[in-house]
DNA sequence: TAACTACGAGTGGTCAGACCACTTTGTAAT
DNA sequence: ATTACAAAGTGGTCTGACCACTCGTAGTTA
């Protein structure tokens, strides 16, 4: 009776049990696990039956192991969960254009919200990239990320910060004059709030991208 | 040498293997994975190496097991996904508010895209809608998803999927006659590729809903 | 011939024990 | 006190052995 189980998924209980554990003995944040071998004998199962549970847990980011010093508890708000699924949903299936698309959507959206927003204080920003223009210090990636940033939409910067990284495009790469100029008048008519105008800017900025074949 | 490597984590080597695996033998979702004992001796590792893999990827709900059949390639728009997503990625430092958003954007680039579309054999599908929904045969889902199914972007449904599962809204409620005549209005609008138009009667619709306190 | 039964092969689920590689710690020698 | 080294503890992996379950099939029966 002991060795088996009517159900099957006998890992999914330790699972269970592990989060149940963490939370009794009030592991904290980086804190230490008991040790596999502990952990098995306290749950009365076997060591690899702890294992597959710990290295599920691990795959989800929420645990860490190094292997001579124990089990930690991580912080989960790590990215592993993401990329993992990034690697599984997004491939192929999806096409690059599809990546794109949805990217540019984001970003297009972002730039609505602002140009309705009424926060005069973050004129300042816009303000600061202008000049760095001008300077040549700043990369479109730091641009768009400001922008959906002060548009205040946590999920949506995480899906835009998935879809940059899978897509892997030359966000650094070298601006031209045109494209510099482009972003100047962008930033300039999003201060102004002018949403058909950034939004054809942002429009114009994308064919320039399109010659460049990205 | 073989029953060991100097990098630890070798199971995160396994998990990798197989996706490529999966790839490779163009395993179909539903489709069946070759057996744990077979893996083990064709990626050249213990059978509880890749068990600890499989049972990572089955916690993530990418793949299903079945004792005494075997491992299965699972739809990932199934089971855990969705709630280990809720659980770890939405949770918390996302707010309702921004899944609300992302998910309009969403529905809002759909719309847009259609308005640009030049396919006018789509226009008996919103000819059918406008008809269903004379006669109250139809959910405001069925329309909305219909609608970014056919702007032909299959990442943003897969996104615009998984949001509206944790939002977990009442997409499927009784559609009261106003809301029924924004629907007709604005499917026609679409047929007419009015873009204006178009995001203006959905904006009416969000404030239509707005009142009913989704 | 058709339907049923029983059995064996195949598969996932679990366990125990054995090493290996690595880290920490404690102890002994300097 | 410092250093060097051995031992204990821990995760990583492999092997072999069962168990529980499913399914196809050979053999039996009606």
């Amino acid at each position: 009776m002991n060795p088996k189980n009517n159900s099957s998924k006998r890992f999914l209980e330790i699972v269970k049990q592990l989060r149940e554990l963490i939370h009794q003995e009030n592991v904290a944040v980086g804190g230490k696990l008991p040790s596999e071998r502990e952990l098995a004998e306290r749950l009365q199962v076997g060591r690899s039956t702890v294992r597959e549970a710990l290295r599920s847990l691990e795959l989800l980011g929420l645990i860490e192991t190094r292997r001579g010093e124990g089990t930690f508890l991580s912080d989960f708000r790590k990215h592993q969960l993401v990329e993992l699924l990034s690697t599984f949903i997004l491939q192929e299936s999806t096409s690059k254009k599809d990546v794109h698309k949805t990217r540019e959507t984001l970003e297009k959206e972002a730039i609505r919200t602002l140009c309705h927003s009424e926060n005069y204080t973050k004129h300042s920003i816009w303000d600061a990239f202008i000049v760095k223009l001008q300077h040549e210090e700043v990369s479109r990636e730091d641009i768009i990320r400001e922008i959906i940033i002060t548009s205040n939409n946590r999920l949506a910067l995480k899906i835009w910060f998935l879809l940059k990284q899978f897509a892997g495009e030359p966000y650094r790469s070298q601006m031209s004059i045109d494209e510099k100029n482009v972003w100047i008048q962008l930033l300039t008519s999003l201060k102004n709030g002018d949403e058909l105008m950034s939004i054809s800017l942002y429009n114009e900025w994308l064919l320039l991208m399109d010659r460049r074949e990205i």
